[in-house]
DNA sequence: CTATAATGCGAGTGATCACTCGCTTTTTCT
DNA sequence: AGAAAAAGCGAGTGATCACTCGCATTATAG
């Protein structure tokens, strides 16, 4: 039945004490992943770097999967967090100044953690329960759609599906990829030359 | 020092019944992946899918990493005999005809394998050797960048640089999206929407 | 202060799996 | 034909690692 493992608490943190073991979990947990790798990274190994014993682990977590997806999770609420407020400022702006809002973001959200988020995207083996990632994108797209479809007086004629898919589909993989591939040499210059080309080519496209 | 596995045979095959055996290999590795992931891929199961004995396989093979890099190389392949092929048709024609070609091939590039692109993507861990991706990347950015310079006259001015990046990204970014996301449920009409509305956006971009 | 619950411990276990080695079989060479 | 090289075999090995279990320590309740 359960072929993928837990990813649930085991059992939930009450004490002070119990949740800054949890903390200190998920926060080794990271570490080791950006330090050594998805593959180097063992559950002994992420007990010894949180000063904790494998038993305490165990305890709130039933399996390395759940640590990892834990560390997804908060890495993932991080980016969320600015994206809805992005949008939400976002609202009452013209597609224009809109578009350029969301570019920025998105690249200021991968570089939040880079190296996290390069473990997380190239390391990581999305498995089952691992792919919380869906939620996340499916609320992304939410978002975006609602505010096309609210500016649809600004816009030719395009049907919204398509054009959010286009326009978040576009705008990540630019704010991926800038990141990811130049790395940590990346001027200020670089970023918001991309930022302008890559809002006057969505702006284009949805007008 | 080698820290990480090593990915170049031990031996080559001369004989036509290795080559067969290492042919064996390499696609059983493939099936495997498919079937059961990159989790449950182990050297005894190719083996023994390959109709052949572990021994031999580490014959030919040094490493498991060895094998999965093999498949990935034969897949990249058949996407770059495509890409290529596709560049040089696209050589003489105007840059609306062009993109929506590029465009085209990117998707159908990801339509050669599916199941198989998506377990690459996913679940394999890009580690050390398994970094061929870059190479192939760097040979596709010089493609389309050379396409570009050469028909910079009928562009507005831009960093052809910045420019192949983008269009390199969000080509990709949209086959992959199109591919992966909807599944197998790929209707030709909304293929070729999506490609109308990518092409659209990227010509407009460009001119 | 005592009882009870919560938290913490870490040596040990069982399973997995990449990989080796000594040997046999098949092919090629002369 | 015989010798040598190439290919093939698969039981076994050693290492790793996720996870358990019985017990110790610390906190809360009564």
């Amino acid at each position: 039945m359960a072929r993928t493992p837990p990813t649930k608490p085991r059992k939930n943190a009450l004490q002070a004490r119990s949740r800054a073991t949890v903390d200190a979990l998920v926060e080794a947990t990271a570490r080791i992943l950006v330090r050594d790798g998805f593959e180097k990274t063992s559950t002994n190994r992420i007990a010894e770097i949180a000063g904790v014993s494998v038993g305490s682990l165990y305890q709130y977590f039933p399996s390395k999967e759940a640590l990892v997806a834990a560390v997804i999770d908060r890495h993932n609420d991080e980016i969320m967090g600015l994206v809805r407020t992005t949008l939400v400022e976002v609202a009452d702006l013209p597609v224009d100044k809109a578009v350029r809002k969301l570019v920025t973001v998105a690249i200021e959200a991968h570089r939040i953690n880079p190296k996290l988020h390069r473990v997380l995207a190239e390391q990581i083996p999305r498995t089952g329960q691992l792919a919380d990632v869906e939620a996340f994108n499916r609320e992304i797209h939410t978002l975006v759609r609602a505010y096309l479809e609210s500016r649809r007086k600004e816009m030719r004629k395009v049907d919204v599906d398509v054009a959010t898919f286009i326009c978040v589909s576009t705008i990540e993989a630019v704010a991926h990829n800038t990141v990811l591939d130049h790395a940590e040499v990346l001027s200020e210059k670089m970023v918001r030359t991309l930022v302008d080309e890559t809002t006057k080519m969505v702006v284009g496209y949805l007008r």
